[in-house]
RNA sequence: GUGGAUGUAGCUCAGUAGGUAGAGCACCUGGUUGUGGUCCAGGAUGUCGCGGGUUCAAGUCCCGUCAUUCACCCCA
């Protein structure tokens, strides 16, 4: 062990369990693909007014959970707490909205950063895929980000996840709604902390876990009786959309966003082998970020998945990732001229796509061929001086145990022949 | 920021009135001088988180500290 550890809240990802998180990436990242939505990948750490401004001033993240940095250029900098305001302004700078091709999809892939208190499926450094669809306000793109999510979701295995839908109500209904929800909480017994985010961000209290809070917010009025009308068509249009589409979804009137910016449709997959923690994603529209930032109008949507919180559902469901085996064929050779002939066989294997490993370091035959057994290989190619002096190769199936010779010329040929016959996991 | 729990071998953990540190798994060697996974025999491994205190004697009791973890809060 090192004199040094891992900083609070941060954990190496290692096999075999990182070979999950790959997966979990890929099952996310392969369907958005699909979509037409590009890549697009962002520095690490922004101008904090970015995310002040963005995010919102008022937010939790931005208040207390933020690594924030000055260089000694005298520049205030931030490590992204999330993904969607530096897309979005990256976005901007590079123009891409005045291509005339709206929207402008992106998927994203990274590590973002929080300095919160550790627990159960909440670190400093965590994990997302986001998704964006920017400058078009149309319910068929939240509709089809919702049935990415979902769909990538379940092709991973994953069963026991719901979806939380909400409206947020936009620039028009909202104000009215919010004040008159001001208003109601006044008039409720609440705790001081509680009093004091009445004035911040009224609609967060609504999401309050705590069940005397709860106790007391029924009859709250919620948002989704005082949505304008256009919010409600826009709204029930999603929904009807999603019905269409098979996807399963509770109305939650109460859903709220922990970020600012949010307009409108809202969600949240929430899964209940988290611990305290709920959310393995979330999203929505965000019709305001982008003027909130300096950009034009451009009314957005977007999603973020928990790679971790994934990997950790997953688990908590018991749900065995078919991964496909890393080694499929393993040499074990015995003596220099041996092993010098064997590198060139697996080199030319590796070459011609089979995922193929020896054993290193001069093992004896015990031990390499234990080496093979643990590298879950299908295949051994023995190769000692022996079968050296008759151009020959042992070709081992290990789970059998049968064994036959085969011509040092013909092993490539022959090796692929079985491999392609059989399934590489 | 607040509260609870836990720190003993690589891993999971036991350790019983305070009396020279254990198990299972994993690992290594041999049985098998060219065959793994099974079996048999043998073997190695610890600053008992760290610092202090009480005691003839502390893994065990007391104080402090650090770390981990769970929960509140917050969120993906």
């Amino acid at each position: 062990m090192s004199t040094f550890k891992a900083p609070k809240g941060t954990y190496d990802l290692i096999p075999p369990r990182s070979a999950e998180y790959l997966a979990v990436r890929e099952a996310f990242a392969a369907p958005l693909r699909r979509a037409g939505y590009g890549y697009v990948e962002t520095p690490g750490f922004e101008n904090v007014e970015l995310f002040a401004r963005g995010v919102g001033e008022s937010t939790d993240i931005v208040t207390k959970e933020m690594y924030t940095l000055t260089t000694k250029g005298g520049d205030e900098l931030a490590l992204r707490p999330e993904g969607t305001a530096s897309v979005l302004r990256g976005a901007l700078e590079n123009n891409l909205h005045k291509a005339g091709n709206l929207p402008v999809k992106l998927w994203y892939s990274g590590s973002y950063y929080r300095y919160e208190r550790p627990q159960k499926g909440r670190y400093r450094h965590f994990s997302q895929v986001g998704a964006e669809a920017i400058g078009t306000e149309d319910p068929y793109l939240d509709a089809e980000l919702i049935i990415l999510a979902r769909d990538s979701y379940r092709s991973l295995g994953l069963r026991n996840f719901r979806i939380l839908l909400n409206s947020l109500g936009d620039a028009n209904c909202r104000p009215a709604y919010r004040a008159l929800l001001q208003e109601h909480l006044r008039g409720l017994d609440l705790d001081e902390d509680t009093r004091r985010r009445i004035d911040i961000n009224p609609l967060r209290v609504l999401d309050d876990k705590r069940e005397a809070v709860q106790r007391q917010l029924t009859g709250a009025p919620l948002m989704a009786d005082h949505l304008c009308a256009e919010c409600k068509a826009y709204h029930e249009r999603v929904r009807e959309l999603l019905t269409a589409a098979g996807v399963d979804f509770e109305d939650d009137p109460k859903l709220v966003r922990g970020l600012d910016y949010y307009t409108r449709t809202t969600f949240e997959f929430v899964h209940d082998g988290l611990g305290s923690q709920s959310a393995v994603g979330g999203g929505g529209r965000y019709d305001g970020l982008s003027e909130m930032i300096g950009g034009p109008a451009l009314p957005s949507v977007g999603w973020a998945l928990g790679v971790d919180r994934t990997v950790l559902a997953l688990e908590a469901e018991g749900v065995d990732l078919q991964l496909p085996a890393v080694t499929q064929v393993f040499g074990v050779p015995l003596g220099e001229e041996a092993t010098g002939e064997l590198f060139g066989l697996i080199t030319r294997l590796r070459r011609d796509g089979v995922a193929a490993d020896l054993a290193f370091g001069g093992k004896g035959l015990k031990n390499a061929m234990k080496s093979a057994n643990r590298s879950g290989a299908r295949y051994a190619l023995i190769l000692g001086e022996r079968d050296l002096a008759e151009g020959v190769v042992q070709l081992k199936e290990l789970e059998t145990g049968g064994q036959e010779s085969v011509a040092l010329d013909r092993v490539v040929a022959e090796v692929q022949a079985k491999l392609g016959s059989l399934p590489t996991r």
